[in-house]
DNA sequence: AGCCTGGTTATTGTTGAGCAATTAATATCA
DNA sequence: TGATATTAATTGCTCAACAATAACCAGGCT
């Protein structure tokens, strides 16, 4: 019967909930791509220490959602083209291969299913940022298909960093809004166990998601913001 | 004109510095899995502060190195089964699509034979050790014909987590002997452009090894070693 | 014995201050 | 103007301290 739990509100330490925080706040756009991350000025409104605060960036560093320069301190990482080609390498090898070789009865069809839904709803309802993270938990659930925790955790920070570039761009009806068809056509491949052509799909899928968003990006910098 | 240049070692940030050099240590086998990290003794016998220490694990643990247990500390991973069958689950999805659609012209082929080559003189000489090295480049330059930083990344830390998993057994002439001539027949059918086949050889390649790793890692547990 | 129970004790979690090193910005002078 | 010295701000890293937690160990009890 001592007085405790007074300061404790979850059972979570504090560098992982702060690095949950920034990452959410990353992705939302709340800190812009290119930003500084000031050590002084985020550990004073974060309320946490310095040194603790420092634990954190070296976790998002790894994620590729922060990047850091010696001496320089560290700030949201700025997409660039390149990464954006190399993201879509890296999707178009796992997520094919990873439809392909599924067996329809998996779990994870069960997220396919429902993140398909989701997205058919937000587009009845205009919710386009809605959309986007229906999509996002598509491909997310293609890939638990291949039943690896590894590659779940290496897409899901592949996909974070996507939805960083994503927040540059700023016409999410145009991004999102094509792929849901698509997803309902790879998803009833899918279950119809025509796993190569599902796959074949998606293939399509990507490379032409790839060309839209390097497009708009091309443009978004040519329109005057800062190249990379 | 001013007397600097007195303590630079290397142009190298110290947690980076360090991490790399535990990694090797990990590796190497100089720190066996299970093995608690203290914070104090550490820091001490690497003459840096417990901070920046924590920095560094904070690095290995996303990695997969070093697990970290709250208020416990950290201590080297411990590979278990199911461990190695994600492993190699990554492995086949990864390495068999990167080979089945490289263009055999790539940077990377130049790592594959060289790769072999190696692998080929270690043998000559009973350098199983040397052996085993060889394979794991052969393979991460299977990864590089994929040309994707981020794919080549996850692949690396991989595979130092696999090499953590060898280690624990202690045969390596039958852990990596018997798949020297596989890759001398992977990069022939490379070379001759017969990308299916050496897909398809690959893919025999790697459920042969898994097979025997598991193998030789469940003798292992029931010899009395500590279950995972 | 065996099993709670409560009190050390060691280790981690986190903080704050402090200083050296480096970069960026500003002022100074040829 | 342009190169250079000076200053200010920030990061890299260390140290010391304390709170929180878990492991260890003693008695006391049935």
């Amino acid at each position: 019967m001592k007085p405790d739990s007074l300061t404790n509100a979850q059972t979570l330490n504090k560098h992982k909930r702060t690095a949950k925080l920034i990452r959410q706040k990353i992705v939302k756009g709340e800190f812009t791509p290119g930003q500084r991350l000031s050590e002084a000025a985020l550990s004073e409104s974060l309320a946490i220490s310095r040194n603790t605060l420092r634990e954190v960036f070296r976790l998002l560093t790894t994620e590729g959602l922060i990047k850091h320069e010696p001496n320089r301190g560290v700030s949201v990482a700025i997409p660039s083209i390149a990464s954006i080609i190399d993201i879509y390498r890296v999707r178009r090898l796992v997520e094919c291969q990873a439809l392909a070789q599924a067996y329809p009865r998996h779990f994870a069809s069960k997220h396919l299913r429902a993140a398909v839904d989701m997205a058919l709803r937000c587009r009845d309802n205009a919710d386009w940022q809605g959309v986007g993270t229906a999509n996002m938990e598509f491909h997310m659930a293609i890939v638990e298909l291949a039943d690896s925790e590894r590659l779940n955790m290496m897409f899901a920070h592949l996909l974070a960093e996507l939805r960083l570039a994503f927040g540059l761009l700023n016409d999410p009806e145009v991004l999102h809004a094509p792929y849901v068809d698509m997803n309902v056509k790879i998803i009833n491949l899918f279950e119809a166990g025509q796993l190569t052509q599902a796959a074949s799909t998606l293939n399509d899928y990507l490379v032409h998601s790839e060309r839209i968003v390097l497009a708009a990006y091309a443009r978004r910098i040519s329109n005057g913001h800062r190249p990379t």
